[in-house]
DNA sequence: TGCTTGACTTACG
DNA sequence: CCGTAAGCCAAGC
């Protein structure tokens, strides 16, 4: 777990656009390691970036901060699914632009 | 050194 | 769609 890594990894987050969002097995396809090592770095480092913009594989925000989520999915129109309480993520997922040609 | 833990996934029934 | 089980990667004890 460097340095190198969790920037990485915030940096990724903090280019994620608004209403879209980027689950922790993508970002972790992106920056290497794990899903759960992409948690370990949000839990620890990422309370100053859009963390309610990366969410679990079925769409649902991350453990422990659902309700504060919501709220700003509400506020940038994130598309969500029937019932509100997952975001469509056929319709919001986000892939980086780094894949250029 | 070995076991437990965690902002997780995927496969199954 | 839901709950359970197993897989995974690294850190902490």
């Amino acid at each position: 777990m460097d340095d190198a890594y969790i920037g990485d990894v915030l940096e990724l987050v903090a280019a994620i656009p608004p209403g879209r969002v980027m689950a922790y097995s993508d970002i972790a396809r992106e920056v290497g390691g794990g899903p759960r090592q992409v948690g370990s770095v949000m839990s620890h480092w990422g309370s100053d970036v859009p963390w309610w913009r990366v969410v679990r594989a079925d769409g649902r925000p991350a453990t422990g901060h659902e309700e504060r989520a919501l709220v700003h999915f509400a506020k940038e129109r994130t598309p969500m699914r029937p019932g509100g309480e997952r975001v469509d993520l056929r319709e919001a997922r986000w892939e980086p632009p780094s894949i250029r040609s």
